[in-house]
DNA sequence: GCAATAATAT
DNA sequence: AATATTATTG
């Protein structure tokens, strides 16, 4: 199961590549020391190559496991299938958690409940390809740490009348992304009792739902009626990672139809032409990558 | 052994 | 700060 998702999941991403004339004449720095030894290949000078691959913290020695950075990596030798199943050896690049995203992962707490609204049931509720349980996992950790400060702030700051706002920095940027989704509160969510109660419990039977993985089964009744014909595709071409990303003008191109964003974060390296939202954030408006076509959902 | 969570690391 | 990765625990 795993196996098929990751091999697709490297197989579109493959065919999505530039081809090497796409590329920037810069595949040869790109190498490795490392790689270089591996496939035999001669280097000119390694301090150069190593300074390529930055930041990437020059500990990044793993024998076998090259900077995905250099996607281009194949280039000279695109006939042979040199990955086989690369899918295991690569790094996958790094997600983006887009607005989008996020929402369909709040989606998916809320109505899981705070109980069942554990990483895998989460991930098989938001049914994005390619999203994986550590994502998902990472997010959530992070997002608990969210929950647990509003609640924290609320209660203290309601009483008496300090400072208004007392959000630290890491609280403001962090709500562009939490705080602008609507936040079902997770622990009153359902689960429990309440009104707005139509998750999958009430449609199973008692004995079914002891405790088992009859989670597994029962997150995907819930999707049936959740999230049952969206599934958010597979996310766009990744382009590379590590630390030296690089882009070409094929990337806006691509992200069209994709929802999952994943590859580098950083805007100011971002390709020029990349969809932008405006979230509203009081006095000024932010500008934030989004990269969707903001369509279905929020 | 797997999955969830906590703790680190990049 | 945001994600990933690793360690720990159930």
């Amino acid at each position: 199961m795993i196996e098929d998702e990751e091999h697709n999941w490297f197989n579109r991403w493959e065919e999505e590549l530039p081809g090497p004339e796409e590329l920037m004449p810069l595949s040869q720095s790109l190498i490795t020391p490392d790689l270089a030894l591996a496939f035999d290949i001669q280097y000119p000078n390694p301090s150069a190559a190593a300074g390529v691959h930055t930041q990437g913290t020059a500990a990044s020695h793993h024998p076998a496991q090259p900077l995905l950075g250099a996607v281009d990596f194949d280039s000279p030798d695109h006939s042979s299938p040199v990955g086989d199943e690369p899918a295991r050896t690569l790094k996958r690049p790094r997600l983006v958690w887009t607005p989008q995203l996020h929402k369909r992962f709040v989606d998916a707490v809320a109505h899981l409940g705070i109980k069942n609204a554990v990483p895998k049931t989460i991930m098989q509720l938001m049914s994005v390809d390619g999203l994986t349980r550590e994502n998902v996992a990472s997010h959530l950790q992070k997002y608990r740490l969210y929950l647990k400060r509003m609640q924290g702030l609320s209660s203290s700051t309601a009483s008496v009348a300090g400072p208004p706002c007392p959000m630290s920095a890491a609280d403001a940027a962090t709500e562009q992304l939490f705080a602008t989704t609507p936040i079902h509160n997770p622990f009153l969510a359902r689960g429990a009792s309440g009104p707005g109660q139509e998750t999958f419990m009430q449609f199973m039977a008692p004995p079914l739902l002891q405790h088992h993985q009859h989670m597994a089964a029962a997150a995907a009744a819930a999707q049936q009626q959740f999230y049952r014909q969206r599934p958010m595709g597979h996310f766009g071409s990744p382009m590379a990672t590590g630390g030296g990303m690089i882009y070409d003008n094929g990337f806006q191109t691509r992200m069209g139809s994709s929802g999952l964003v994943m590859g580098h974060p950083s805007p100011s390296a971002a390709p020029p032409n990349s969809y932008g939202e405006e979230i509203d954030s009081g006095s000024g408006g932010r500008r934030i990558l989004t990269l969707f076509p903001t369509s279905s959902e929020d």
